[in-house]
DNA sequence: TGGATTTTACAGCGATCGCTAAAGAATGCG
DNA sequence: CGCATTCTTTAGCGATCGCTGTAAAATCCA
């Protein structure tokens, strides 16, 4: 019953490749990465990573799905793990800002980041990405809203607009980031902008 | 004295070709637009382009600079005409909100969106969109200091902090705007963004 | 051991990249 | 007019793009 491995083995580590893969797409985004640069890094060639990963854009999916889980898990985290709201975006941002200048590996977020300038050729590319950072705003929005009916928001409350505004902040940190801004910059950046949050007793 | 324009007389107005160019930049970027969409947009074939501009790093140069000078240039005149900070911070917000969304032109700010995946290739490019960029958050800076040494930000306030707070809102109104964000909704987070302001009679 | 299976490296496909040599066309000057 | 000057078009340069045909190498099963 139990299937054994047929053929030649695979001489890489798939993990591993994947990870390098990682960091050059977060690093010069998905069309500054070429697949001659994806095997230089991986020390494989070309056929290797066709037959390991489809082509370029399924191997970017693939990246872009496993920093979903690892790297960019501490927003999702953020908010769920603190019963507080307030707590849990303050959380976020200060983490976001920490884990954007992490100098062991790329700046920024690689959501934000990878795929800014839309051709033709990437289009559908952007529109993956777009519709992740869409989702992150659904549920920043959603965050919000139980906050609302619980009390700690005031009823008044654009949830919609706030929502809006923690992703811009986000992305703003992720920017920083990339442009050079130092973790403490960004830290007292993340505490600043929490001064929007709304007086629960107005 | 009169020095007369010698040689066959250019076929194409170089105003309307510098336009087409930073509509061309401002939409896809520096690397996700090519020199033949660019002398397709133009009307003109490369050998045109490239005795008018030099190439294609030069053009796009002169594209940004006019920029800053034209659809950019509400930033530097909301700071300059307001002689209250608050309100020229505010104005600026609420003028990026509208400029982002503009349907008249591409979403986004050019200076911002223009050359975010770095790859060797376009180093230098990306280098100077964020001396740019750097500049800018300089000039917010200085403009909060002053504002603080009138007594209309208390003495305590962190300028730097709030210049780079200031500037990723920015950013990330400009991100937001080309997710396809309303109108109304960045000017709604615009408004939320002021309320980090700090009070001045603490 | 022989055959089936899978991955490997080598080489190169057509398309596009930024850019330019070459020669003809349109102007002002003398 | 004849010449110098400048811009024009045509055509194509070498390099790189994402991707693949081919055949040898390495494994498991019978």
């Amino acid at each position: 019953m139990t299937t054994t491995k047929r053929g030649r083995p695979r001489s890489f580590d798939r993990e591993v490749a994947l990870v390098q893969a990682t960091l050059l797409f977060w690093q010069h985004g998905y069309e500054g990465t070429s697949v001659a640069d994806l095997t230089a890094a991986m020390g494989i060639s070309p056929p290797s990573l066709y037959a390991a990963f489809g082509d370029k854009r399924a191997l970017f999916t693939e990246v872009v799905d496993r920093y979903g889980s690892t790297f960019g898990a501490f927003m999702g985290n953020a908010l769920a793990e603190e019963s507080d709201a307030r707590t849990g975006f303050a959380r976020m941002l200060d983490e976001a800002a920490v884990s954007y200048t992490d100098p062991t590996h790329p700046a920024g977020c690689l959501v934000i980041s990878a795929a800014t300038n839309y051709s033709p050729a990437t289009a559908d590319v952007e529109r993956d990405l777009r519709t992740r950072r869409a989702a992150n705003i659904g549920s920043f929005e959603e965050r919000l809203n139980e906050a609302k009916a619980l009390g700690s928001l005031p009823a008044g409350t654009d949830t919609r607009a706030l929502a809006v505004y923690f992703a811009a902040v986000v992305q703003g940190l992720s920017q920083q980031a990339r442009d050079g801004a130092t973790t403490e910059e960004l830290r007292r950046v993340a505490a600043y902008a929490m001064a929007v949050w709304p007086d629960p007793s107005s």
